[in-house]
DNA sequence: TCAGACATGACACCTAAGGTGTCATATGGC
DNA sequence: GCCATATGACACCTTAGGTGTCATGTCTGA
């Protein structure tokens, strides 16, 4: 790679970095309605988030799932205590914590979570396959760098710094 | 660039989507409540977004501005109003079109939106500087072609197909 | 060991982003 | 000139997602 694969001067990073933004706005807006309709018959959006999490990462306690997709463990608990209800989710006790219990699929909840993945695998496969390796690495490097510039937003009850 | 810049395989391409939609989220929304913070004193998010088009585009109808952003025209057409009430923006007559008028910013709404994107690009100047051209490209591609991807999304007004 | 800081769950309430439905009017193409 | 369509305006709604607070439980460190 020749010229092209220089680093970015700070000078020029804020107005590529808009680049970026001015498509994440609309992709997110887009996608969440997409899958409200798919919801129609089913799953919420925020529901469907906390299952696909589980589905990835195994079992997890609610203060966990909400701190890695960036939501306040409130509206997660609600998002899991819904799921519960739909007996898409269970939670055992956690070895760790007493307190704080594993929230986990039931097969249900995985059979459901795999319905709608396989809907969206599907829908994915139809790019145009002109997208590299590289490119989607890329990609995900520049979203985990912003996402790290933003870390410091606080939500939730996480503490303002107890001076 | 050796064996990473090969295509993605049809098999392969939604698990790595997946990576990214997993980031976009929580990158949205950090993004979001950023800006409301910002926003306390002054642009609520929408009205931020209009302004920031205006400001990139130049004067654009109402429904120009939704369909850019994937946003309903009865949603732009609130911001605008909003922001018409603050005098951050003023409708001139089109040329093009008699009864949609053209969308411009007021010199206090440019000095508005100045001021916010200036504040803004103080943060983006801080990524850890590791990025290259290149990344923000394959970055900006990926995007456009999942955003593409979701282009059937219709809202707002536009029409279902009639059969 | 026990006090205080911190984490969790539960519940109530709130904000606002963003959509939908519909009307009247104005266009613009055929 | 007529009909589909786009626009603006207005009313109403949904729901994602946050905040505040309490009681209880857990952890840490002096």
């Amino acid at each position: 790679m020749p010229e092209t694969d220089r680093l970015l001067l700070p000078e020029e990073l804020p107005d590529r970095l808009m680049e970026v933004f001015n498509l994440v706005g609309p992709l997110y807006r887009r996608v969440q309605r997409k899958i409200e309709q798919d919801a129609a018959r089913g799953v919420p959006v925020g529901v469907r988030a906390v299952l696909d999490l589980l589905r990835e990462h195994g079992p997890m306690t609610v203060p966990q799932l909400g701190r890695s997709q960036a939501l306040s463990r409130q509206f997660v608990q609600r998002m899991v205590n819904e799921a519960a209800a739909r007996g898409l989710v269970e939670s055992t006790p956690n070895p760790a914590h007493q307190r704080s219990l594993l929230i986990g699929l039931t097969p249900a909840g995985r059979d459901a979570i795999g319905a709608v993945v396989e809907r969206e695998h599907a829908l994915l496969r139809q790019t145009d396959g002109s997208l590299t390796d590289a490119d989607v690495t890329a990609c995900v490097r520049v979203l985990s760098q912003l996402l790290d510039l933003f870390k410091d937003v606080d939500l939730g009850n996480a503490k303002p710094p107890q001076v």
